[in-house]
DNA sequence: CTGATCATGTAGACAGTGTCTACGCTTTAT
DNA sequence: ATAAAGCGTAGACACTGTCTACATGATCAG
């Protein structure tokens, strides 16, 4: 017997996947569920904890398909790294109103525990992953936190950029992760150096 | 004569600036401008609409900016696009309310035509500095608007994700470009390939 | 100058929102 | 058996964006 607060969160995300975040309020989540506008106050504090619980879920599921992506690839770690990228692109772009939740703080809890939780731990997979491949030689001489943030912020600005369909037309492409394989460019196998003279 | 439109932008760019996006509602912004609730409506067809020709301003102002900080590059394309990078970081940073209004698009009206033009000519600023680098035969083998999205997607997730503070905190430092340096690291005066059998 | 039209402002209404409270009903625990 | 706690409902509250009715003042045609 699954209780009302599972009715919720499932209602949330099946909004989030037909409609986005437009109309995603507490008392519309409340019809789709079939209970009255006060219920999910029973179960979340507010609707913010309510839409941190999804978020939650949702680093959870992109957390999963970027390990189910790199797991047969633990053998090169750029290519893992790599591929977790590509992944992590992919899986935006397939759940484009759970992602976008993901990254509005104006409509979350961020103090929230779960949320907390599974937003570190979809850091700390990149994180681990970007150190594996740093420690095979590739750019070792990068502060590890730094590179991580780098490579994150990179996914991420494909990622958000493309969902709000803010790039150009002739930018974007069938491939999802088209524009990845740029930076992939950039960053695959190259000798490290933090001499900047160049510029 | 400043007119009340007038007074209504600019108490909406005060309010962005003060408090960022929380509170900024269409009758905030009203009493901040010492008129009616209904006022606003005179001068905009929508809140979306003001909020519209807010982003515009500031994509604008963002250009503006960027345009200051390299006009003495033109020696240096690569250099300039590098410092048009840390630029847009910085200026992102040093306005994160209106950054962030100016990438939120359920909370714009995004076929305002001031709003299209100024965003096109952000992105066209970006272009023309990418074509002037790629000119010198830098990455003169990608194709030109892939790699403009890439850059683009490139700062707008970092500064993004620091203005949402989501970064873990090893990754934030005093100097909001830190990140960015990173980025030019990659970018910066490397051989092209598109050969991508080392992953 | 007169009269009409238009621009601009106000105030009230409306449906919608998140949250709170008061009230039931049912389950659980003592 | 009885008290307590959990869960759901319905109504209220203050807020929101938008619409309409109305007033005032400027502009402009005749």
């Amino acid at each position: 017997m699954i209780g009302t607060r599972e009715i919720l969160i499932s209602a949330a995300v099946a909004h989030l996947d037909a409609r986005g975040l437009d109309g995603l309020t507490l008392r519309q989540i409340a019809r789709d569920a079939g209970v009255s506008h006060g219920a999910p106050l029973r179960h979340f504090a507010s609707l913010s904890a309510l839409l941190s619980a999804v978020a939650a879920d949702s680093f959870d599921a992109m957390t999963e398909a970027i390990r189910a992506r790199t797991a047969s690839l633990d053998d090169s770690p750029l290519g893992a790294l790599l591929e977790a990228g590509r992944a992590y692109v992919d899986h935006a772009l397939a759940n484009p109103g759970a992602y976008e939740l993901m990254f509005r703080p104006e409509r979350l809890d961020r103090t929230d525990p779960d949320y907390l939780h599974a937003s570190i731990a979809a850091f700390d997979q990149l994180a681990t992953l970007t150190a594996n491949a740093q420690a095979t030689g590739w750019r070792s001489d990068t502060q590890h936190a730094l590179l991580t943030g780098v490579l994150w912020a990179g996914v991420h600005g494909l990622a958000s950029l493309q969902i709000q369909r803010a790039l150009p037309a002739a930018t974007n492409t069938n491939d999802p992760a088209a524009l990845l394989d740029v930076f992939q460019i950039d960053l695959a196998g190259l000798p490290d150096t933090t001499d900047r003279s160049n510029s």
